[in-house]
DNA sequence: ACCCAGGTGGCCC
DNA sequence: GGGCCACATGGG
């Protein structure tokens, strides 16, 4: 199964995903904010916390920088695991402040290797909200993987490996290098993973059926 | 009463 | 490198 031709078939499907979804004048910090706080979380229990800091006006580097740690863990629960998010939105807040005087476009503007290496540095800060930081937000070419991905490989048998390097290296190496194609792949796959290819999955309607290897489910 | 969600780090081997 | 665990709210 070509990698590309999954593309396209879950492009004509679902149609445009428009992502990162964002909803204020400040889309770069709320896409970060977002990313840490939809680690193993609904994007709508997300919402409700972007909300809260949004309706604080705290969707800035400086604003959010400045509130006590237990504020931000009474605004952003609804996201849950709010202890170690809160810790982990300072985390990165302190490292911005520390090495970028604040200034988050700085941050990004480094070139992929550095930024990546800069995020991965930062405790909360794993592979997959780096480089969902370095898509989304750098708009710089870089393939998320999310476990709706390693499910997605290994049902229509193009890897079994949950290794995240080698998964992103398959397919960075099968695409055209075009952020704007990597940006709505992932969003895609999310997609099918949210409708689909489920853990409990719904083979049955599954726009990829006919291309999978391992149809499980109804 | 379960199961799941756009992961990560710590600890162990 | 991989396996297991804690972290937590809210929806199906």
């Amino acid at each position: 199964m070509n990698i590309f031709q999954v593309y396209q078939i879950l492009s004509n499907h679902f149609g445009k995903q428009e992502w990162w979804p964002t909803t204020t004048t400040n889309p770069k910090f709320e896409i970060v904010i977002g990313a840490i706080l939809t680690q193993q979380t609904s994007w709508r229990n997300v919402e409700k916390a972007i909300r809260n800091l949004k309706s604080r006006g705290l969707l800035l580097a400086r604003r959010l920088s400045s509130i006590e740690l237990s504020e931000l863990e009474t605004l952003i629960k609804p996201s849950g695991f709010y202890k170690v998010k809160a810790r982990r939105l300072k985390n990165f807040l302190r490292f911005l402040f520390i090495n970028y005087d604040g200034d988050l476009e700085k941050l990004l503007r480094q070139p992929t290797r550095r930024l990546r290496q800069e995020l991965l540095s930062i405790n909360g800060i794993g592979k997959e909200t780096a480089d969902s930081i370095i898509l989304y937000a750098a708009e710089k070419p870089i393939f998320v993987v999310d476990a709706y991905t390693f499910r997605m490989c290994e049902r229509l048998g193009i890897t079994d490996s949950k290794n995240y390097d080698t998964v992103q290296k398959l397919f960075q190496d099968e695409l055209p290098k075009d952020k704007n194609l990597f940006k709505e792949f992932h969003a895609l796959i999310v997609e099918l993973g949210k409708n689909y290819c489920k853990k409990k999955p719904k083979c049955e309607e599954c726009p990829l059926n006919s291309e999978c290897e391992k149809r499980l489910g109804p």
